[in-house]
DNA sequence: GAAAGCTTTGCATACTTATACATCGCTCTT
DNA sequence: AAGAGCGATGTATAAGTATGCAAAGCTTTC
């Protein structure tokens, strides 16, 4: 029963704009779907339907194959991780820092200096291996070199 | 401060995500938005913000302007409808701009940059939510940030 | 076949979001 | 300057959504 009804919910969607639970029950209901609002939000969260301004959608990219699973970063790693693991060497260039990584690595690196938040750092830019760090002047870009020369030991 | 606070959300989600109003809020309040639910409900309805499984993100891609038609766009986007589409805020530093974006959205705002072709912009690198624009010396740098963060009003 | 274990569901209610209404501060007009 | 008009916001509350708990129905196990 269930799974026919998350297929209706499906339908429905597609069919028409459905913007409360208790619409999505009177529609259903109208198919012979008789149940409480209650359930219609469990099975909500396990559509994984998102509601925006029109309504509810269906999730975008709908994966196919195995039944969903996007595993949880409880942690993602701090910078001084990912320097530790990829890093090679840091080059200051007047208001800018270059931090070699292993090949693959600078991403990584890049997206958790980005989650750090230094107030000296602009933005970065990252390559395959390559991270490029922007200061607002070459003074701070001094003071980013030396702490993560640092952390290179 | 709305237009600023409007940015202030959009930053807010691509760094972490929320899950509620109030949630949001808060973290507003520790950038100095001191607002209640209430405004934030309006926000996130005028930002078109979706809330799903993960908490709230930004729309797709979306294209506002003529509400229904799957019509195909001849014309390339200017860079101000990318800068206000994607772009959270501008930095200088020194003789380069730095444009964070909205994740995926540096690529397609560096190329409409590009395509304006300023005469103070010697060229673009984008990464996936930062672009960097070099320019001849700062003062010409400084013009360019000054001008994008007019565009993001 | 009875008990244990699991899934699905409804009920009641806590939690979250939207909105009607009032207020405040601006800008524009007379 | 007074008043109209407008947008932004807070307050209070209505509308909408999620969830703890318990009951009911199935399956499995012995």
């Amino acid at each position: 029963m269930k799974d026919l009804r998350l297929n209706a919910i499906r339908e429905v969607l597609t069919s028409s704009p459905v913007t409360s639970q208790d619409e999505l029950r009177r529609k259903l209901r109208r198919r012979g779907f008789d149940v409480t609002q209650a359930t219609l939000s469990r099975d909500i969260h396990e559509l994984q339907l998102m509601k925006g301004p029109d309504g509810y959608s269906l999730p975008n990219g709908s994966r196919h194959g195995h039944g969903g699973a996007v595993a949880e970063d409880d942690a993602p790693p701090s910078f001084a991780d990912m320097i530790d693991s990829f890093g090679l060497r840091a080059t200051q260039a007047t208001n800018q820092v270059v931090v070699r990584t292993a090949m693959g690595g600078a991403q990584p690196v890049a997206a958790s200096l980005d989650r750090e938040g230094w107030p000296e750092v602009v933005g970065t830019l990252a390559g395959d291996d390559t991270v490029l760090i922007i200061c607002p002047d070459a003074r701070r870009a001094g003071e980013v070199v030396t702490r993560i020369r640092t952390m290179l030991k």
